[in-house]
DNA sequence: CAGTATCCCCAGCGATACTG
DNA sequence: CAGTATCGCTGGGGATACTG
């Protein structure tokens, strides 16, 4: 018990290196668009309500990188781009669908007590 | 199907509030660190390696905000203050968990499959 | 010990214009 | 259609100093 174990909060876990990598605004959104098959890249705009086209290229560039997502380019014109999850990326959708069923089970109570909280009288005692 | 379903990656969706509330670079990492029970302020603090004394503190009362953590003073000097979670918190636990647990088994494949893309030469034909 | 209060920087992101 | 390039802002967050 030296505290030389490993510290899963220390910088340069393989945790925290997740959440750097997908705690962005749109990476899980567009994950999660991903989910029922390719998508043309215009298609993902629409579907990520707000993302800027620059985001959605810079992200999925990421997700390539990262050997999370496909590119696929269709020699054809107008040109055709699908972007697909690869099966890392597949692998990644299970724990975020936890998250978005914890999302949907659980953000009204945490919106309720944020309100709550707003509204409570500074307790100064 | 006028396209009024519920979008899941619209503004304001859950897991869009979800994200907002937990995708920021420390707020994961608190919760990770009061999953076996109550702990001080400063014990937080060397537990996730590298957080400011600001963001702590501004994280810990967004949580509590929040529902998710509660914080408790107790009255002596000098003084303690814990934090611990609520059933809420903890119930967030568990997706995080499995989020965890994709990140110690994959992380290295996405870490390798960087590797890949950056040594690649610039494949242009 | 457990915070506040300030100053300040920079990177993340949006907006816009242009292109094969 | 699917991008690239550039500009510019803003707010997230670090560093530092101070306090009950």
């Amino acid at each position: 018990m030296t505290s030389l174990d490993w510290n899963p909060y220390a910088r340069n876990c393989p945790t925290r290196e997740l959440l750097n990598r997908i705690g962005d605004r749109w990476t899980v959104l567009i994950i999660g668009t991903l989910n029922d098959g390719p998508r043309r890249f215009n298609e993902i705009a629409r579907a990520v309500e707000g993302i800027s086209q620059k985001m959605l290229t810079q992200t999925l560039r990421a997700l390539e990188r990262d050997g999370l997502v496909t590119r696929t380019i269709y020699a054809q014109i107008p040109p055709k781009v699908e972007y697909a999850l690869t099966d890392l990326g597949v692998s990644l959708r299970e724990p975020l669908k936890e998250l978005e069923l914890w999302a949907t089970t659980h953000m009204e109570q945490v919106l309720a007590a944020r309100l709550r909280a707003d509204q409570a009288p500074e307790q100064e005692q």
